[in-house]
DNA sequence: TTGAAAGCGGTACCAG
DNA sequence: CTGGTACCGCTTTCAA
């Protein structure tokens, strides 16, 4: 049975030399052609052209890099398990926005990841071995070891999400505060008085910031803030459902949720309806995100929106200008958040 | 205000001339320590071993792989958009299985996607420039453009599922055709008689053999196929709410749905429901995959279990033989499913 | 066990 | 506009 294209294997890569031979000029000429200078006559021009066509040229892109010092590549690091990773749409919409950006320069996006500690080390080592040009890290818990050593070893390196420690580490984040602010203050405006909150993990800025927006809402409205009421999730749905079903039993009584993400709060709607309480009627819910699932939901979600796609594109301009100017400081950008209105409140 | 670890920007990484200068030995001797060889002096080795840890010393990867011809990192290229990519459960537990045979042998995993042309030409470039030593192809659809480039350029492939043309590229598929008969044969036993299904996409392997494992199944049975009964999908979920209406609307009268994935019967669930369609009481259905969301629809899903975790080890394990036997021809692996039977049926 | 030196495949400077 | 050539940082003979 005969299949197609049953090629001879791995005829070893063709290299400069060789198209420069076949093309009857040198090496440096056939540099200067695949660089599109403009130092190069039509003549010679044409027949490099021709030679790489037949030969099936590809630059070697560690010999290239190996001189030029780059590697036109930028990694995405995730933190993150892969379930949690290819769960959750946030991720989705930031790649998007990111490789929009890089792709208008040409340069490719790797995905990495990592969890266990020999993953984590030898990723450390893949970045700083020179693989990429710059890193975005998404994610990041607690711990600030490999932002870090990536900044020591010169690789220029940019946040999503501010770091929860004083690391001057270039970042772009969204105003989490404000956009929990928000949501709670609306809660309240519309006479709800025992707001509880599913907060996000403590050792992530958008955890902790949704949570201090949350506590600052309630102070300026004079609602006492109170314990009981706030239980913490991981922004997955299964712990959304989790907590839902705490705060319930804790506080029978409650009247409003703010979960600091849609997910949970999807989790949390779920919780309520087996439970017979009616959404809005008896809670409101609001989420955060206004990823697609909130349009999904029965309620559909009231939440918080990000400009996500914008954020990973933010990200990567960040880390444009990080490479172009190695001096320019550390970096930080904001983005403003908007309250969506839908069913659930 | 002060924070912490304010480095000194980008102080160049040491090369292992300065190693060798710190330590005292030459460069061959730093390189015998770096890649563990035996025939190195303790002393020679702990004074470059301390030598290592004193500057930060990182090889250089390029410099590195431009003589040994490797790379130590795999790439795992999946040509779907990021948002089906982040949507499908699939792909997170197949990167699970793949990652771990990697991180086994101390090989970095690169997740890259690519959907424009213009990507897929950096794409291209970028595998076959020496960025990596081996590809895992996921989710490629009928074109066969890139592995076959992959191949003829020496660059070591393996499919996850079978090609839908005559190529000669080795691949890890599941028994599709077998797991689909499966299905099929179980609701005809159940008495069910006007069995619809929904398919996948006619230009991937999983898309056509599930069809056609439905259509042997009935064929078996002596139960006539209509056209009328079958309308395909992507394997998104919006797809399966989509097709389901379409099939209701043109056989009001079918028993039984059998789709091409969990996704997809999650979203047909989802419109019986509205439609006030009983499960399994008027319709039954039965989905594949065995995702995790098989178990969160209500009622639970029966359907197929692919070995999906297993899919990707065996990826990685057949493309790690087939770099270390670079002349060992085509492999080709079938995967066993098997039903499981929930409350949908 | 160690060091000297020859590349690996490019780029870029310097003459011409 | 073109060619010659000196590196880039590392591995790997080959001799010592």
């Amino acid at each position: 049975m005969t299949e197609i294209d049953d090629v001879e294997l791995a005829r070893s890569q063709p290299t400069i030399e060789q198209v420069a031979a076949a093309a009857g000029v040198s090496r440096a000429t056939v540099s200067r052609v695949i660089n599109g200078s403009p130092k190069v006559s039509d003549g010679a021009r044409s027949a490099v052209s021709n030679a790489v066509e037949e030969l099936g040229y590809v630059p070697n892109r560690a010999a290239r890099s190996l001189v030029t010092r780059r590697t036109d590549s930028m990694a995405l690091v995730v933190e993150e398990s892969e379930s949690r990773l290819f769960a959750d749409p946030f991720f989705a919409r930031t790649v998007r926005g990111m490789s929009g950006v890089l792709a208008d320069r040409d340069l490719q996006l790797v995905l990495l990841m990592a969890q266990s500690t020999s993953e984590r080390a030898r990723l450390k080592r893949y970045l700083t071995g020179g693989h990429i040009d710059g890193v975005l890290l998404l994610s990041h818990h607690g711990d600030y070891e490999l932002p870090l050593s990536l900044k020591r070893a010169g690789v220029p390196v940019v946040l999503g999400g501010r770091p929860t420690s004083r690391v001057s580490i270039s970042y772009v984040d969204a105003d989490n505060v404000g956009g929990a602010h928000d949501a709670v203050t609306f809660l309240v405006e519309q006479g709800r008085r025992r707001v509880a909150t599913i907060s996000g993990p403590s050792d992530m800025g958008a955890g902790v910031d949704r949570l201090r927006g949350y506590r600052a809402a309630l102070g300026e409205a004079n609602v006492a803030y109170e314990e009981g009421l706030v239980h913490p999730g991981d922004f997955t749905r299964e712990s959304g459902e989790e907590a839902m079903k705490v705060l319930l039993e804790r506080r029978p009584d409650l009247d409003a949720v703010f979960a600091a993400s849609d997910l949970m709060a999807a989790g949390a709607l779920r919780v309520l309806k087996e439970q017979d309480r009616s959404v809005p009627g008896d809670v409101a819910v609001v989420g955060f995100d206004d990823s697609a699932i909130a349009r999904t939901t029965d309620p559909q979600l009231t939440t918080i929106r990000q400009p996500v796609e914008h954020f990973g594109r933010e990200m990567a301009h960040m880390l444009l200008r990080q490479i172009e100017t190695p001096d320019g400081g550390v970096q930080k950008l904001v983005l403003e958040t908007e309250l969506v209105i839908r069913g659930s409140t």
